[in-house]
RNA sequence: CGGGGCGUAGCGCAGUCUGGUUAGCGCACUUGAUUUGGGAUCAAGGGGUCGUGAGUUCGAAUCCCACCGCCCCGACCA
């Protein structure tokens, strides 16, 4: 994008768009605001600075973290800059609805965000300040917001397809906008961040945060072996405990020490060839806020050994397990002394049975799915979209309420939705490129034809023809871009390849001869020779197909 | 927040280790000429607080210290 002058990195994380890139965002932009306007939502715009007194009343003053960007005005009052506004909204929907005859609404703003990211990378994919269309819906039941909710689910679904993106919705972790239900509208692109399990035999998907598999057995076997001590010096990963005692990583179980609520230490249990799920261990509530994971004193000072030789094998303090882990036997762990580690260990025999079973780790290729009737796969995406059933999670805090029909005071519902335009520009382009450049589709292209004369200040056949195909063209309402710089016939072409531009008309002296133009389409790279009368037509006919 | 790297012309870099005349190179830019169906060639020319500040020195882009900015990796998965 950089390359192609789309935009100019001003700080980090901090982008001016520039004249062609801001064309693209005026697509995208209007593709969504058609959408919106479709479904029945309402445009409107609210202030990016915010006072800081919503956010007390939200509570996510404290919750949200170093992410806001808080500001203070000459007189010292605490503002932010927004990241997102269900506080703006629902103060602005607070002061006017007051009856269920006004519900539902839904009301949607595009507009610029500041999230001050730990670390902003891949130029405008993770940004600080970033263009989001954001809408809100408000409700006097559940079964309203639910509607809303698909409508707005079908609407997420036809801007994608608009636009030309291979997008997959996915359940997903609410995060901090809180709340019950949501999805995420994920680009498929192996440069994604956010990785998704899915599976091809059923409509399952589901972001790996938040995805969970059917456990592989329904009970533990019975244990044979009985507990042995191994020395292993130099082995402090599962992995290398395995190597050494050759067999199989499964049978493993890794033990992580966090802080609880009260300092004292909570062990969590996982199998070896498995990951933590931090979101899903972040739920529990006998561990402190956010998760942080014990300090190596304490770690020496409770288990008498370092990291690396932990196990539940005589700890006396809370141990959560792993589905999975629970229902292991002859397992092998850390044997609370350094160079240790333990043989044939089973629960209820060894160690204490855990405190609390839960699903804590990440779905691997191949667990199957909760239904139990496919396998799971994974792959990347890029998250563009995410919908959210709020529920009553801003209007009690905020006392968002309205009179029902019986002139009884109730909260109201909400749902909140949102769409990252400028990332959507971004995923794009990583969906849809070669080595000569961008292809884009034509609801997103700068331009969808460009004209590039051969010659232009030598001939005058050139100029005058190209200058009148230039006037049919924009009479015809194609938003066509003459490109009459001074430059070589190749730097106009590779540009115009680069730029993503999907059609491209070449006038020349010598197809000119037999009143032709050349015609070439950006993504099949053919090119044909057009008789000059008929191009308009034909170029209309290409784009109006592309668009159906 | 931790680690690493970078900061020299509009952009990309060399020079810094080993201090020493006038700080170079490529691209871009300006002027002129020749060129013009796939990113031209020749000639002439303009452009620098060497990130900032303080220090060492006869002398600092170069050495020392502090600060600022940016990029990359990591942030505890034992």
């Amino acid at each position: 994008m950089l390359r192609a002058g789309f935009i100019k990195r001003l700080s980090s994380g901090v982008y001016t768009w520039m004249p062609l890139g801001l064309k693209i965002l005026r697509k995208v932009e209007k593709v969504v605001r058609e959408e919106m306007n479709r479904i029945g939502a309402l445009e409107m715009l609210m202030p990016s600075v915010q006072p800081s007194e919503l956010w007390q009343e939200s509570g996510r003053w404290e919750f949200y973290g170093k992410e806001l960007l808080r500001i203070k005005d000459r007189h010292e009052r605490d503002f932010c800059y927004g990241p997102t506004h269900e506080e703006v909204v629902v103060d602005a929907v607070r002061r006017d609805i007051k009856s269920y005859k006004q519900l539902p609404l839904s009301v949607f703003q595009i507009q610029t965000k500041f999230r001050d990211e730990v670390r902003p990378r891949f130029g405008v994919m993770r940004s600080r300040e970033f263009i989001m269309k954001d809408a809100y819906s408000f409700h006097d039941s559940y079964e309203s917001l639910a509607k809303t909710y698909d409508d707005m689910y079908g609407a997420y679904c036809k801007i994608f397809t608009r636009l030309g993106l291979k997008f997959r919705p996915v359940a997903a972790d609410t995060g901090s906008i809180g709340g019950t239900g949501s999805h995420e509208f994920q680009v498929l692109a192996d440069s994604g961040e956010d990785i998704i399990a899915y599976s091809d035999e059923s409509s399952y998907a589901a972001n790996i945060e938040l995805a969970e598999s059917k456990p592989e057995k329904v009970s533990r076997d019975i244990a044979k072996m009985s507990l042995t001590k191994v020395a292993t010096p130099n082995e402090k990963t599962c992995f290398e405990v395995a190597q050494m005692l050759n067999i199989d990583l499964k049978h493993t179980v890794k033990s992580l020490v966090f802080e609880s609520v009260d300092g004292s230490p909570v062990l969590l249990l996982i199998r070896g060839d498995h990951e933590l799920n931090e979101i899903k261990a972040g739920k529990l509530k006998e561990l402190k806020q956010p998760l942080s994971f014990s300090k190596l004193e304490d770690i020496q000072a409770s288990f008498n050994c370092s990291p690396g030789f932990i196990g539940p094998v005589g700890f006396n303090g809370v141990i959560i397990a792993d589905r999975d882990v629970n229902l292991m036997s002859d397992f092998i762990c850390g044997a609370n002394q350094d160079g240790y580690h333990l043989t044939g260990v089973n629960f209820g025999k060894d160690c204490k049975e855990p405190d609390l079973v839960m699903d804590l780790r990440n779905v691997v290729e191949g667990d199957y799915t909760p239904d139990g009737n496919s396998q799971i796969k994974l792959c990347r995406g890029i998250e563009v979209g995410h919908v959210f059933q709020l529920r009553t999670k801003y209007s009690i805090p905020m006392n968002l309420s309205y009179l029902d029909q019986n002139g009884k005071s109730q909260f109201m519902e909400m749902g909140c939705y949102g769409i990252g335009v400028t990332r959507i520009i971004g995923a794009s382009i990583e969906q849809n490129n070669d080595e000569k450049g961008i292809v884009f589709p034509v609801a997103m292209a700068p331009f969808e034809v460009v004209l590039i004369p051969v010659n232009l200040a030598k001939s005058e056949l050139v100029k005058n023809s190209i200058e009148r195909l230039y006037s049919t063209l924009l009479a015809d309402n194609i938003d066509v871009l003459l490109d009459d710089r001074n430059e070589r016939i190749g730097s106009l072409l590779a540009d115009s390849e680069l730029l993503g531009i999907p059609y491209r008309i070449v006038v020349g002296e010598k197809s000119l001869a037999e009143n032709k133009v050349e015609f070439y389409n950006r993504k099949t790279g053919e090119t044909q020779l057009i008789d000059i009368n008929q191009i308009s037509e034909l170029v209309k006919n290409q784009i109006s197909n592309e668009k159906k």
